[in-house]
DNA sequence: GATCTTTACTTCGATCGCCGAGATATCAGG
DNA sequence: CCTGATATCTCGGCGATCGAAGTAAAGATC
């Protein structure tokens, strides 16, 4: 099945290049704009959970933060539950930037896809949400993923 | 069809965190290790080439082809057929890694997708191909997303 | 309920990567 | 030749990221 990881690597480089040109035509980094759509679908999240999110440390979204803040994005609110740790929340004009950032990949995602027939789509559905739980999981078990090199290294 | 949209913007997100983990294990930068895989499967490429895939200026890929060459993973050869540019083609050290790396994100997309039968596989493999093009073309087109992104603003 | 460990976020200092502009060399066309 | 376009590299400067340390609060243990 090794065509399918290269065609999705693929879509994967594509994305990065488009991902790229968007952010900076909206003034911000692509952590930036990811971040913005993860708080539009997901609702407000506390710093750590979006440094998981995107895959860098707290001390770099704390700093991220301050980017979105400055720009009147989000807002940092306190956390009844904890006070520990602090809900990020978007701003009307983030939700706004937010919806048109996604909107825009939506439609392009639609395109690309084509006239695919309902079963299928259906099916692709269910594959990328497989997909992106199996990669999210392993991301954070950087134990086995050395292990793993290392196998590939003997074989 | 916005859930597919979905879906993907979380796989894409998985896979940022995924690749961070597995260039950071191997010593390389997220960049360096999507040359090596790419020159894998492309063959010998030149540096601007290999900026456009990656999606940043040709400056920084100098920057990251010097460290990749330092390495050992690669070697700038010189093109007979244009004496201005460069080739850039995979060391055995390199080819060794950029396929383990890629074997590495094969097993786990194949992990990932689950049992899904032949027809439909090969029906998503052609769905992936559309989308890579589309993306790739919008990525280079940076006159347009901005017209789009001023549209869905006025909407 | 006092202590200890864990978790959450931030700050700080330092490093690293990326970009834009300029320089050099080569190609292609008139 | 001469001009304009292309390909790569160098350099300077800015900005982002990281690791480590600091503060604060929640949870666990006895």
């Amino acid at each position: 099945m090794s065509e399918i990881a290269v065609r999705l690597k693929n879509v994967l480089a594509a994305s990065d290049a488009y991902r790229h040109t968007v952010a900076r035509l909206v003034g911000l980094g692509v952590p930036e704009t990811t971040i913005l759509v993860h708080l539009l679908h997901a609702g407000p999240r506390t710093p750590s959970a979006l440094a998981r999110r995107v895959g860098v440390t707290p001390a770099s979204v704390t700093a991220q933060l301050d980017r979105l803040e400055l720009a009147g994005h989000v807002v940092r609110r306190s956390n009844p539950r904890d006070r520990r740790s602090v809900l990020v929340d978007l701003t009307d004009q983030g939700r706004d930037l937010a919806g048109r950032l996604f909107a825009l990949f939506d439609r392009d995602v639609v395109t690309g896809i084509g006239d695919a027939d309902p079963a299928t789509t259906a099916e692709l559905g269910r594959i990328l949400e497989h997909l992106s739980r199996r990669l999210d999981e392993r991301a954070r078990d950087t134990h086995a993923i050395a292990a793993d090199l290392e196998e590939s290294g003997r074989r």
